[in-house]
DNA sequence: AAATTGACGGTTA
DNA sequence: GTAACCGCCAATT
């Protein structure tokens, strides 16, 4: 059952981890979704990413989503990964990806690959 | 209280 | 490769 207890404590562990991604790396809201045991608040971690920004200052920029693109109407987010020595690329509609394989935080030590 | 929204993700076309 | 669709669920309207 999920109490507003529960959510308080999975709000917390997101907190944790975001600020645990090392410099140079990123992670997917999926990902952060998963390590908090949580595997279908993906999205919830997003919404949490945008309202943390401005009162916390936590790395925020270091997560992308599942397909490596970064957050839409936040372009300094790529400023902010390239100061680390992470490239994106802009497509023609504005979209900004980075490569996920070259980039993505291995905490999963099983994960293939 | 009901409907809509969104910094998501996986599947399908 | 892209786009559309659906499931997800707290927050917002």
């Amino acid at each position: 059952m999920q109490t507003d207890i529960d959510f308080q404590q999975f709000k917390k562990s997101v907190y944790e981890i975001v600020s645990q991604i090392p410099k140079g790396r990123v992670l997917t809201y999926g990902d952060i979704a998963r390590l908090a045991g949580r595997p279908n608040h993906a999205r919830f971690v997003g919404h949490l990413m945008g309202t943390v920004s401005h009162s916390r200052h936590l790395p925020c920029y270091r997560v992308v989503n599942a397909k490596g693109r970064l957050a839409p109407q936040w372009p300094k987010q790529k400023e902010l990964l390239a100061a680390e020595g992470v490239k994106s690329t802009v497509d023609k509609q504005g979209r900004i990806t980075l490569d996920l394989r070259c980039y993505r935080w291995q905490v999963f030590s099983n994960h293939p690959f």
